[in-house]
DNA sequence: TTCGTCGTGCAACTTTGTTGCATTGCCCGT
DNA sequence: ACGGGCAATGCAACAAAGTTGCACGACGAA
């Protein structure tokens, strides 16, 4: 199946570049190697980030990157995510289209993973009457310190917001 | 009462300068400038227009309003917020502390309102078995088209990321 | 061939937020 | 009253993320 599965052995050149034709884009190979990183990475990752892993194995710039990541968001390929930090990041429709999902964000290490969908976990209607929008999308994300990091010694490295001199 | 209600007529210099004793913050000239600013308009701003609208009535740097904005979200009397541009942004904690809440973030004007708070509106178990974290915050965003907005005759101003919608 | 378009790259720029350091004013102990 | 220290603020410079303008090469159509 070619529906942008992301586990790792999806993320291969046929199956990507099947994914970008039928969305409308010309597959180049740095739009391939694009999408390949974020199946390959299954998670919410920050422009710089996805710069890094692609330039790997192509010579990439920047601009090019940021639009290739407006083309995929532009064509539904994938979504566009706020994070705690200042960084916008960018991970893909995991399964079919148009499925909003949630993410879980580490304040410690900054992974953002992504979970199910959005539906049956926000209540829509709880906050109905107070919203009199046409609502587009939900952003929901979790905030909190994974599980790989609980396990880690907890170095105080002040990840997003923390010790800044409490007092 | 000094419960920090977001009501313009409680945005007077007696209640704030109350909340801001008791959060433990020295309640400078500035500093109620700030808290007032937010009370009154309840609804998350980012700092650039806090900035302004302090900036109306005293003379006002950015660097110190950040350091203010930071030491308002260290003492738990304002949130910090990412909307779906890229600047963060802040408000009160609206009622009592600690009671995090949802925002409703128009796409068209860049307006972001607080809604009521989180509970009963995420479904935490709904996510629960992917999720082996521990959780500090719930963020909750809605993003959509105000009603104010609706009613415009709807320049299309790409404001910022408008057809980024579902496939 | 020539033209136009598309994909990419580079440099410069904008926006948002941060850091370092100086200044001011207040409190406190002497 | 005096002086030290500290908290609050300001200024300038910086830093990170993202954007804009323009150039250049490839490639297909006329």
């Amino acid at each position: 199946m070619d529906e942008l599965p992301t586990t790792p052995e999806a993320a291969n050149h046929a199956s990507t570049e099947t994914v970008l034709k039928r969305a409308g884009i010309d597959p180049t190979p740095l739009r391939l190697a694009v999408i390949q990183v974020l199946a390959r990475e299954g998670r919410a990752l920050p422009a710089g980030d996805i710069l890094a892993l692609v330039q790997d194995q192509h010579r990439a710039n920047k601009v090019t990157l940021y639009r290739i990541l407006d083309l995929f968001v532009e064509k539904g390929l994938a979504r566009r995510h706020s994070s705690g930090d200042r960084a916008l990041r960018y991970c893909l429709e995991p399964g079919s289209a148009g499925r909003p999902h949630c993410h879980a964000y580490c304040l410690r290490c900054g992974r953002m993973e992504c979970l199910p969908g959005v539906e049956g976990v926000v209540d829509m209607a709880a906050l109905g009457p107070a919203l009199a929008m046409e609502v587009v999308a939900v952003e929901v994300r979790i905030d909190g310190v994974c599980a790989a990091c609980r396990r880690k010694p907890s170095v105080p490295e002040t990840p997003v917001d923390a010790g800044s001199g409490n007092s």
